[in-house]
DNA sequence: ACGAATCCAAGACACACTGTCTCGTATTCA
DNA sequence: TGAATACGAGACAGTGTGTCTTGGATTCGT
């Protein structure tokens, strides 16, 4: 096996790297996604600009950086219960984390900066937080585990699209009982 | 009736608006929407800063005010036929609308900036295209005027969510199998 | 200890866009 | 003819971009 054959010399700071991705969380809830520039991180972070620009090429990616590992983790779901309570739970989880979370609202500006540049859209299928976690959760469903349904493509965005289209026009995610009856209808599929 | 109290001085020019309005859609098309600029977009239509400021407080209200006409012509559908069929054939449209049109190209540019842009999203919510238009198949299907289905806000969403997250997350629509196929089971709700 | 390689913070630099302002001119009504 | 407003053109200060330079720090191999 190939072991650390570490490049020649001064290795990367993790602490410089470390305060760029806390500067982008930090402006990215203070003053928004519009108003966050690479000059900007760079200032917060205590950083030259050129060390921000040697690691990574856009805000976008910076913030992907920032916030993928903290997605994750608030969209995993419990195994316990039936195939209905953890489809709600995933959904409920979904909500919480497109509405009320910093990782949340990443994900939401991410997608939308997916739709001017296509390198961001390339790099949100790479590191697809939101279908991975659908995945799992579909995948150790009760029910399913002896029939798996046929997935044609549409089987993660029928499950999560509803609620994130819902929240990227309207802003704010449904209540529990819209939630519940969402979860039941895809149930029926 | 109040009648048009003409105001006073010299009346805006219609023709600077309209190629004012055309340079955005040809800037979008040719350029995308993160190169567009309010500059770029004044010196190709031929008309003064001033004048674009003058109406138009950002290039997205220009580029609503550009597309929403054909937005709305491209996603109408015939009433004929079953709700089984007006389904898929609003749903195709939809397809066809988001990846295949310019005035696609601008919805989901809009879509993408309202999550950077409060003012954008409300401006979006205002002049809501693709609700109204998946509201008015809905009312009218067939099988559904006895029983008028309870809209707890979850049902445009649910019909056309699922195509819409496709798109935003793939970058291409599904195909007409996949389509049909989604048109079935959100009947079966 | 020394040099090579790479990183670091700081900031200069030319370029582009922003949004406002000014200029001179055009158009409409009273 | 005068008041009011729109028009095209462009000046202007402010700000971010992405690259480059400077002086110094850190790690390795010799």
């Amino acid at each position: 096996m190939s072991e650390s054959p570490r490049p020649l010399g001064r290795p990367r700071s993790e602490g410089a790297r470390l305060a760029v991705l806390h500067a982008a969380d930090d402006l990215l809830v203070e003053q928004g996604y519009a108003a966050m520039t690479m000059k900007g991180i760079a200032e917060r972070a205590g950083v030259g600009r050129q060390t921000v620009y040697r690691w990574w090429s856009s805000k976008a990616e910076i913030l992907l950086e920032a916030s993928a590992a903290d997605a994750r983790r608030e969209l995993v779901v419990d195994d316990d219960g039936s195939a209905e309570e953890q489809v709600v739970a995933f959904l409920t989880a979904l909500a919480e984390f497109l509405t009320a979370t910093d990782a949340g609202l990443a994900y939401r500006a991410l997608l939308g900066e997916a739709q001017h540049d296509r390198r961001v859209a390339e790099l949100l299928r790479e590191t697809d937080v939101l279908g991975e976690s659908a995945r799992t959760v579909l995948g150790r469903l009760p029910a399913w585990g002896e029939s798996p349904v046929a997935d044609d493509g549409m089987l993660v965005p029928e499950l999560v699209g509803p609620l994130v289209f819902r929240v990227l026009t309207e802003g704010r995610a449904p209540g529990a009982t819209e939630i519940t009856a969402a979860a039941h209808r895809f149930l029926r599929r």
